[in-house]
RNA sequence: GAGAGAGUAGCACAAUGGCAGUGCACUAGACUGUGGAUCUAGCUGUUGCGGGUUCGACUCCCGUCUCUCUCCCCA
């Protein structure tokens, strides 16, 4: 009787090839991000339950990984009348790195007037995954708080970009709208307020499902159909126009809505704004952008590739998070890399070239060396800046070769009783079949050589 | 949460009610201080699990678990 040893659907083992590309990855990330300002912060992987809950909308408090009490509480919860789930549980695993931020914001006193951090860690959603999603996810996230200049904005989209660009991604764009628009929008095609919701989860689907799409989607949703076909007009970009034309028709279209003034100026503001950063040639107002969680207030963002359907990271303002754990209202913008699906593209496009994780150096020793020689040697070598390994067994040189093959170890150091005896080490190219015995000193000079020619 | 399909050796797959196999991988050997190619030999299984039908089940039926795909939602 056997045990399944998968891991769980939508979580994975990351092997040592695996590793040497996400650490590659990840190494990119924090170092653009730094290049910004941004300073790292590292939270529990689960909260209390009362933190996380009630921040990403129904759909999120579905979603969440929940932790049963432990031992006697379970016991007594359980015993109690009309238990119910939400009985079972005080923890939960964190669904996202924006809310233990505003948490952390909310608990630490002495934080910077403006708090710029970035956090790389997994996120667990209690989803059923498909193709590039799991359930346990890197989020690569950068935030600004403490303030409502649109300089932020600017520098979150900044700091995403350049990360995409030093990966050699350059046909993205950053999908750009304001929350505060959307309302004005669907208040504009006659909607009631109480299907904006719903509404947005459909436009948002737009390029994905065109327009026929959009108006099934719009009817399977009890949106009345003239209505719909009124919000489709509004949102549906016209080809050819530039980002501000666009923004000139959609407050053309809205002129008579007031509260529409407000996010179109911040829109405006921004492009100008960004239009000296980094950000700047990839911004592209997109009103069908929607987003799925609830705590955004302002300007909301969003990485696409043509690589991918789906997007690459996505971001914008939540002005009232950081207040729900605290009473002042403390203003913020975030942006979030898709790690996983940052790294599908990379791997689709071959973007990684040679990553390598091995030892430089495979030690090889014959029968009659004793180990404690082997290992001496390959202790001079490692104090020498090589990473060695020591093959632990004797059998045919030959065995010991292939093994270093299959690890892709590139070259072999050999010791045998002649070497030993003489204080040498004969080193071998296993790429070119190059082979020389030298003074032990020299070899690991040559290896270093070796290594950085390759 | 809804629908469809699939589970056989470490991996990829055969075996359509009658002895559970092939390839790759792995191990050993083909001048005992030199690997990759080739050849030879060998190892590998409670056919996901439990029950049922049958003289006989990988195969048919029921249940269950797991995985994959499509919805839903999301990064």
């Amino acid at each position: 009787m056997s045990i399944n040893t998968s891991p769980p659907s939508g979580t994975r083992d990351f092997l040592p090839d695996d590793l040497a590309r996400r650490r590659h990855l990840e190494g990119v990330i924090r170092r653009v991000y730094e290049s910004f300002g941004f300073v790292p912060l590292e939270t529990p992987a689960f909260e209390n339950l009362s933190t996380l809950l009630g921040k990403y909308g129904d759909e999120g408090d579905q979603l969440l990984f929940r932790l049963l009490h432990r031992r006697d509480k379970l016991a007594r919860a359980l015993q109690e009348p009309g238990v119910g789930e939400k009985d079972l549980a005080d923890l939960g695993l964190r669904y996202d790195l924006t809310v233990p931020l505003a948490r952390v914001y909310a608990n630490t006193k002495d934080l910077p007037r403006f708090f710029k951090r970035y956090q790389l860690q997994p996120v667990w959603r209690a989803d059923r995954p498909g193709k590039g999603r799991y359930r346990e996810f890197l989020q690569c996230d950068i935030d600004i708080t403490g303030t409502t200049s649109l300089v932020a904005e600017a520098e979150v989209c900044g700091a995403v970009v350049r990360v995409f660009e030093e990966l050699g991604l350059r046909d993205v764009t950053v999908s750009l709208n304001h929350r505060q628009l959307l309302k004005c929008l669907i208040q504009a095609a006659g909607l009631p307020a109480e299907q904006e919701g719903t509404a947005l989860v459909a436009i948002d689907k737009l390029d994905k499902i065109g327009e026929d799409g959009l108006r099934k989607e719009f009817a399977a949703r009890g949106i009345d159909p003239a209505a719909g076909e009124k919000l489709l007009h509004l949102i549906k970009r016209p080809e050819g126009l530039t980002e501000t034309a666009e923004l000139d028709r959609l407050a053309g279209l809205l002129a008579a809505i007031p509260a529409a003034t407000t996010p179109l100026a911040e829109l405006r503001d921004l492009l100008a704004i960004a239009a000296g950063s980094a950000a700047g040639p990839y911004l592209r107002i997109d009103a069908t952008l929607a987003r799925g969680l609830g705590y955004y207030t302002g300007p909301i963002f969003e990485v696409r590739s043509a690589a991918l359907s789906g997007s690459l990271g996505g971001g914008g303002r939540y002005d009232g998070l950081i207040g729900m754990f605290k009473g002042a209202q403390v203003p913020a913008v975030g942006f979030s890399i898709g790690f996983e699906r940052l790294l599908l593209v990379m791997e689709e496009r071959g973007l990684f070239g040679k990553v390598a994780v091995g030892p430089d150096v495979l030690l090889c020793r014959f029968p009659d060396v004793q180990p404690a020689d082997a290992l001496r040697a390959a202790e001079a070598l490692r104090r020498a800046g090589l990473k060695v390994e020591v093959f632990p067994e004797t059998p045919k040189i030959g065995k010991q070769f292939a093994y270093a093959e299959s690890i892709k170890v590139r070259f072999a150091a050999i010791l045998g009783a002649t070497e030993a005896q003489e204080g040498k080490l004969s080193i071998k190219h296993l790429g070119t079949g190059e082979q020389l015995t030298l003074p032990a000193a020299e070899a690991a000079i040559r290896l270093k050589e070796w290594s950085q020619a390759a």
